[in-house]
Parts: structure tokens; sequence; C-alpha cells
DNA sequence: TGTACATCAGTGAACGCGCGTTCACTGATGTAC
DNA sequence: TGTACATCAGTGAACGCGCGTTCACTGATGTAC
């Protein structure tokens, strides 16, 4: 039920509501990021998202062009949150920015973030992914956690102190993301949406530490 | 048009058409095919199948079930495509069993023909993992090429070789073809449906060989 | 301080669309006697 | 060889559904004078 200011109308007709401002907009991301958690992004519904807030379905044209403006406001929700994981679990990480082991257990973390997310909110991760119409392919930073990066960004800065603490030799590291990033992507794409996605969780926990020892072996 | 058997009708009304058995059928997944090479997996509608062969729209309901089960025969038939693909890639490279050489090139085929498939066809390479419902996480047996063997079946014989060949100790072997699979995939994935879909072509390509050569050093 | 008015963010109702699916049917074909 | 009949694979018509989107509207709010 919305919580607006109701005016019961002399007519009976129903009661014209007011929103403080920009709450509408918010509660239809919100909503919208709901739908995609329990459907994917197939599953953000313009109507539902109304429905919902409590709101009647046209309203939703007051803060959005067409349903794929809505989507992709959730899309960058999505994509945003996967972020906040991955900087959340990185800053778990204890050591200081000379340590090679640390700045290894960094890049882990952040596969690890990735594949976590993955599996326990398989809807939000498809959406992030599902950002419709053109996208410039560094889009990720809209997308950025607190730190004010985005997950690729948060990926390059690992893979960066890498070779500042002299872990991986500098000319290793050009273009060094997109295979490590193609690795636990596809991983996470099998095993929520593709063949492997009916694989006990046990066997999808040793396949996600197993492929990430892969990954680093390949540094 | 249809090309069955018309017998028309005294009363003007519809000819009733009749076909060789299996023939609609397999009209059907063809149609659907060619809408998941357009469109992908969500392409495949049932109605625009039966317009495509010429037919009435329940009539698809004599050869399936529902609308799923037709779009299983077509991911069924893209999972096939790429199995063929793989295959006749393979078979290109030369050099003998024994050759060390020729199975990291045969490895490096199976790679490189699972990417070229998932460019020059997105839709039919979304479709192959779209399969619908239940699914056995070996189910790649089931869309074999014509050598019987399915795309993960042909990464397993690939690796196999590796080790036969002494190119790679036995004791690495074990569940190693995730980790590969997962690179391979997750990067045809970035780079048809998302966030790298709108990279140039030749960036593209050189993203593919150098995430395979980084693979073939992580053996 | 009061009043006229533009703006804004909602409303109900309706639109057309295309989908998957079901119904009762029809007539050609294959089979049993 | 002819005839009755079950089966099969089509047919046209219709169903309900839910979607995105548009229309004309209404009344509360903020602003200019």
């Amino acid at each position: 039920m919305p919580d607006g200011v109701t005016c019961a109308q002399p007519d009976g007709s129903a009661p014209v509501r007011r929103y403080p401002h920009g709450q509408i907009r918010q509660q239809l991301v919100a909503a919208g990021l709901e739908l995609a958690r329990a459907g994917g992004p197939e599953a953000v519904v313009l109507r539902e998202a109304t429905r919902q807030v409590g709101v009647a379905p046209n309203a939703a044209y007051r803060h959005f062009a067409d349903r794929d403006a809505l989507l992709r406001a959730v899309c960058v929700a999505a994509m945003r949150e996967l972020a906040l994981r991955m900087e959340t679990r990185v800053a778990r990480v204890p050591g200081g920015p000379r340590s090679k082991r640390a700045a290894l257990a960094r890049l882990n973390a952040i596969g690890a973030a990735y594949l976590d997310f993955a599996v326990t909110e398989p809807g939000l991760f498809h959406a992030a992914f599902a950002m419709p119409g053109h996208l410039h392919y560094a889009a990720s930073e809209d997308a950025a956690g607190e730190s004010g990066r985005g997950p690729l960004q948060q990926l390059c800065d690992a893979l960066d102190a890498l070779v500042q603490t002299k872990v991986l030799p500098a000319g290793r590291r050009p273009d060094l993301e997109f295979p490590v990033w193609a690795g636990v992507h596809g991983l996470a794409v099998l095993v929520t949406q593709g063949p492997l996605r009916e694989l006990p969780k046990a066997h999808q926990e040793e396949l996600f530490t197993h492929t990430l020892a892969f990954l680093q072996r390949a540094l």
C-alpha cells in the first residue's frame, strides 16, 4: 500500500495522492529490482512494478520514457550491487598494498565475490548484464560502488596491484583483465543459466575454487 | 508456400493438405532455427514458425506438446550445429595423434570454433544454451556431431590427448575442462550479449587469440 | 496577504497487439473383414 | 475386390491473457503580481 497523502473526493471518486518528490521513481526501480531478483531481466514488467508500488500503470511514464528506461535503471542498480559486493569482499582481505600475498588474495576475493553474487542472486546477476540498447564497453563505470569503481575497474585495479607488488611482470599486464574476467564470467553463466545449473551446490563450489586457482596459475 | 498435396473443396472452403510423414515437424524445427538465428531463443515463437511453414498455428500441436517442446528441439539443433563446427575445425588440423604440437593446435581449434560460432551466429549460440526445463549437466551429448560427441565431450577428448602426448601432466587433468570451458564461454558471452558486444570486430578477434593463448599458458 | 494561473504528478479507461492454447471439425489414408 | 470404419493430420475460429502505451482528465502545489 502506498503511503502518500490521500484526499477523499466528495463525489466518491478515487482520491488523488501526493508523494514526496522522486519517491515514486525510486520505488519503481526498487520494485523492478525485486522483479529482476526473482525472475531476471525479462521479469521486469512495467505494469507489475507500478502494481507493487500501488500506482496506476501510466504513472510510470512520468519517470521513465518507456519500459526500457526502467529496465536500464534496474540493470544499473544490479550492476552496482555487484560492485558493492566486490568492494566489501576485497576490503575484508588483510595486508598492506606491498604484500604479494594480499594482492593475490584480493584478486581472488574479486572473483569469489563475482561468483558468489551470481549464485546467490542469479536474477540480479543476469539483469546486471542485460542492459538494453547501446552500451559503451566500459559502461560499468556508471554502476560503481562506494569507491566510485565499477566491477571491471576493480578487477583492473587488482591486476595493477599485482604488477606493483611484482607478482606479475609488467609485460604480461596488457589486456589481462579480459581473459580473467571471461573465465570468471563464463563459469558464473554456465552455473546459473547454463548446462551446469543443475550441478549440486557443493560441486559448484569446488568448481569455483578450482577455476580461481586455475586462473591464478595462468598469471 | 507449402507444397503438400492440395485438394480443392467443392464448397469453396480451404483445401485439405497432406504432407509426407514427419515433414512438418522437421520444417517447424527448421523455421524455429531460423527464428533463433535471427533473434535468439525468445524469438522462437510457435505461431511464427507455423506461419513460415504455411500451416495453421494449432497444427504444431500434432508434433510438439507445447511451445517449450519446439524450443527444446531448436536448442538441440543449435547445439548440434556448434558440435559440427567444432568437429570440422578440429579435423582440419594436420598431424598425427602423437604430435604434441597437433594436440595443442586441436585444443585451440576447439576454442576458436566455439568463439567463431558465437560471433557469426549469436542467435544460435544463445539458443544452444537456452534449453528450457530440466537438464542433465552432460546433456550436450544429445546434440552430438557426426562423431557422436557433443561440445563438452570434444573438449574433454582434446584435453585427454594432451595428457596422452605428455603435454600435460596427468595430475592436472581432472576437471580441467571446466575452467577452460568457462574461459571460452565467458568471452563468447561477453562479446555477443555482454558489455563487450559493441567492441569493434578486429578488437574482438585480438581478444580471442589473446584469451586462447592465456588459457594455453595455464595448462 | 490574497488571488489568478501554470505546472506537475497523479487518475481511469481504453487501445491494439500477439501470444499460447483449446475446441469441434473434416477429409484423406490405411486396415479388417 | 469392395466396403465399413478407426486413425491421423490437418482446418477455422475462438479463448483469455497480460503487456506496453496513449488519451483526456483532475486536483494539489508553487509562483507572479
